[in-house]
DNA sequence: ATCAGTCATCGGCCATCGGCGATAAACGAT
DNA sequence: ATCGTTTATCGCCGATGGCCGATGACTGAT
């Protein structure tokens, strides 16, 4: 583990989902589905100060990156947080915290001066 | 908390931070940094593919975004990473992924089917 | 068949990004 | 003062992102 902590693969995907999730817009449509936590349609634009398109837009970005599902309901798509993705990020983004900390500092979790 | 996982100013910061986060090169810019865990200055740009005033800018991405803190030594500049900073990310983060897990479903850490 | 509702896509506009070479700025050494 | 070294900044470019209105595709109901 002294050598490359991110293959240029890895680092290319997990740049690619955190570029998904680079974007208040985004955040929000996450949260939304979140709370509605089975998939929502039109309510997510409802919550946001955006076009119907674009709003589609980010939800594209999202879906793409993976972070998302979509299923056909009829004449309404209905998305919901895809969990396992979401979870497997944040195990990608736990080795790079692991990778970034000084040496053998595993135990840096939780305790932070502010 | 059933309200607002997160403002709008709090949405707005963890999206930048993400957004300069959400790059290859800088991913590896960071790991550089980590691996010589004091500071380093060229050696950031030998160690890409890409020219001087490219990483440059990433550099100062990085900085702006306040991951990294840069030390004027003289003639170079020495780089190292804000863990304070890193640390804090991590947090908002968690309180991210928290928000996005199914109800109140914190122990879902590292338990993933694939 | 027609209409209304929902969502995706298209085209256009402008801003930003990412890359480069070239140049400037700062410093140490000669 | 004049180099050489190192880093930051400046234009410049093509590509991408984000936003919108408009249009199209699909469905369900009339």
């Amino acid at each position: 583990m002294t050598d490359a902590f991110l293959s240029p693969a890895e680092s290319e995907l997990l740049a690619a989902q955190l570029r998904a999730l680079a974007h208040p817009a985004r955040l929000k449509v996450l949260e939304t589905l979140a709370r509605h936590q089975t998939c929502v349609c039109g309510e997510i634009v409802a919550g946001l100060p955006l076009a119907q398109s674009t709003v589609s837009q980010h939800i594209k970005v999202l879906a793409e990156a993976g972070l998302i599902r979509v299923t056909v309901d009829g004449p309404r798509s209905c998305y919901c947080i895809d969990h396992a993705a979401l979870g497997a990020l944040r195990g990608r983004l736990d080795g790079l915290f692991a990778a970034l900390a000084p040496a053998g500092d595993a135990a840096r979790t939780a305790a932070l001066p502010d």
